[in-house]
RNA sequence: CGACCGGGUUGGACAGCCGCGGGGGGAGGCCGAAAGGCCCCCCGUGAGGAAAGUCCGGGCUCCGCAGGGCAAGGAUAACGGGUAACGCCCGCCGGGGGUGACCCCAGGACCAGUGCAACAGAAAGAUACCGCCGCGUCCCCCCAUUGGGGAAAGGAAAAGCAUCGAAAUGAGUAAGCUUUGCCGCUUGCGGCGAAGCGAACGAUAUGGAGCUUGCUUUGCCGUCCCAAUCGGGGGCCCCGCCGGAACCUAAGUUCCGGUGGGGAAAGGAGGAACAGCGGAGCGAAUGAGCUUUGCCGCUUCUGCGGCGAAGCGAAUGAUACGAAGCUUGUUCCGCAUUCCCCAAAUGGGGCCCCGCCGGAACCCAGGUUCCGGUGGGGAGAGGAGAAGCAGCGAAAUGAGUGAGCUUUGCCGCUCGCGGCAAAGCGAAGGAUAUGGAGCUUGCUUCGACGAGGUAAGGGUGAAAAGGCGCGGUAAGAGCGCACCCGGCCCAUGGAGACAUGGGACCGCUGUAAACUCUAUCCGGAGCAACACCGUGUGUGGGACAUGAGGCCGGCCCGGCCGUCCCCAAGAGGUGGCUGGAUCCCGCCGGCAACGACGGGACUAGAUAGAUGGCUGUCAAAACAGAACCCGGCUUAUAGACCCGAUCGCGUG
RNA sequence: CCGGGUGUAGCCCAGGGGUAGGGCGCUUGCCUUGGGAGCAAGAAGCCGCGCGUUCGAAUCGCGCCACUCGGA
């Protein structure tokens, strides 16, 4: 965690929110310059998804992903994930995949990576 | 061995690597003048039995504190105990379930009052439909009430259609007025033009007051007819004529029937008064016993006994008073008419009652009184439900008796009379005979109806008037008795709910998770509480304002204070924050919940919220994540283990 | 953290102890050349779930579930 922080703030929360996400099946990833070398990570995960122990889980792996990736995302950038609701049935490495290839359409992925 | 019951424990384990939140340590690195901060390293620690739901109770904090009363609201509810407290827990009582271990119960009061009990059923805390029982009525007439029918005229009403049409609105128009432009001169007047104002008139317009008027329809009221009720009352007395019967010559008297006339009494709905019935309620008195207390005696505390006083205690309940109610009785009102006169054509006149119409007076209407017109009326009644048996019983029949008469035969003589015999006729009366018109006669049975008595029985219903038996009765009934059940009182036992026993008293439906009543409890808000630091800041602006307002979630007294909004958007840090009604072990008290004592332990504290990812073995594995704390409750929960008991089967 | 409300037919709502109704929608028939409108008839319900009180519960009580509103 060099370079990251968590996104606490709930206006910035829905200064990203109006912008144009990516989605796929499992999660929706929004991302703005915020004009420092920092990136600011927030993760949304809502009360439909099921109860207190569901949700940590979700909300625990979505954190360890970006921790064991974080080398490879590019700096200064403010970074929004949302849980949907397949986001429960799925196992630690297809969620990998998916917010992988959510973060390099989104363009915030290092070029020489992968 | 199987099934089942109760209680308790546990709630994935082990290993490696990379990570996360607190805490402690470090001689390391960087920044800084320092305090210190950041990074790095090491050690140790880090979710639950329900952390959940937020259903109760408490701590803690703030507000109010001078609190009080009333009302409302909420909560609880056998009894005793535990606890800081509780709606929790334990024990016990009562009720229910289970063969049993054991389990379940929101379990105060329906004699304080109110409400509800659909449907069914005669009836749902109070009745009487059927039934049972005894009594009365059953025919005719009048009145009243109810229902039906009829229709000429009538009354009031409603609806529909048509019609008349007030106020009000005001299109439009005019005289006139005001202002102004131009022209003329007499200089403040006139003429021409423009604009505005202006109606009392006012439309083939709008409008729609009036209980306007007319027609139609509908039902209602009264008049007329019929029926019903089994509602109220009456069917009585006198006289004439005719007929019959009895006594009898007849008159006359009595009875019966027919016919005509006269007189008397009562008469409905409804109202009033008095009396009677009724008996809710009130509650004198008695009263075993209990409680408190005074004095005396005994007695160590303390208790016991005696005497006295006060209070409580009757579910029973006298006398008196006495509400509702009564298909009860009497009286009064309603209430007047039961027609009158002339006359002999069954007509005329008068009086009274009722309906309608018109007018007058009072009058909103309705109604009352008077006058006039019109229509109607001014009484009636004749034989007691059906059947059977019995009784009484008229006419008629006439067995038998029989004075006497007739005929025939025989005998006698006084010769037309007598005697004897036979046959026939012959009774007013008249039978323990027949007969049977009839009888408001008696009894029995049956039918219909009425007013009572009764609550044994009645296909219903969740629930049926305490249950069952015997006696008793017109039929019946706790009406009486025995047993049982329940309530009440008393005694004994128990800490108490309560249990057991006794009683000279009583027989009350269910529902309060229906309103309600009784007893007890509840000041308000919640860690986003609250305190401090800072962004940032001020004696800023506005509204209300001392008889006002705000707070004490209603009101009254009382107390306290200026209160609220805007500029104003956003939101940081620190504390609160975890050592506590805490946990574990031992022992003691207690049936238990729990409590006392001794020893030991410290075990998360985040602030968008820490436990995850990958790999291996075993196992397949639930429900589920702290946010101020604690005690309970409720809800979710796979599997494993332990302890104690019950029932069944088998074996010994 | 504290408090309130709602749940009834496909949709919107009544009903507050005695076998549940209205409107729209749906189905069938009539009407029309046909459609709409109109008329007539009909179907459709575990009254959110469970336990209790009561003779009887959509209704009353308690406990859950879902949705929703308000306050700090």
């Amino acid at each position: 965690m060099q370079f990251s922080a968590s996104l606490k703030q709930n206006h910035i929360f829905r200064r990203l929110y109006a912008t144009s996400g990516k989605a796929n099946g499992l999660l929706v990833l929004y991302a703005r310059r915020n004009h420092t070398d920092r990136n600011r990570v927030g993760l949304t995960v809502s009360k439909k998804l099921g109860h207190a122990v569901v949700r940590n889980r979700v909300r625990r792996r979505l954190r360890e992903i970006y921790r064991l990736n974080e080398s490879r995302f590019r700096r200064g950038f403010d970074i929004v994930v949302v849980a949907r609701s397949r986001a429960v049935e799925a196992d630690f490495s297809q969620l990998t995949a998916a917010y992988l290839s959510l973060a390099k359409k989104a363009g915030i992925l290092l070029e020489d990576s992968q």
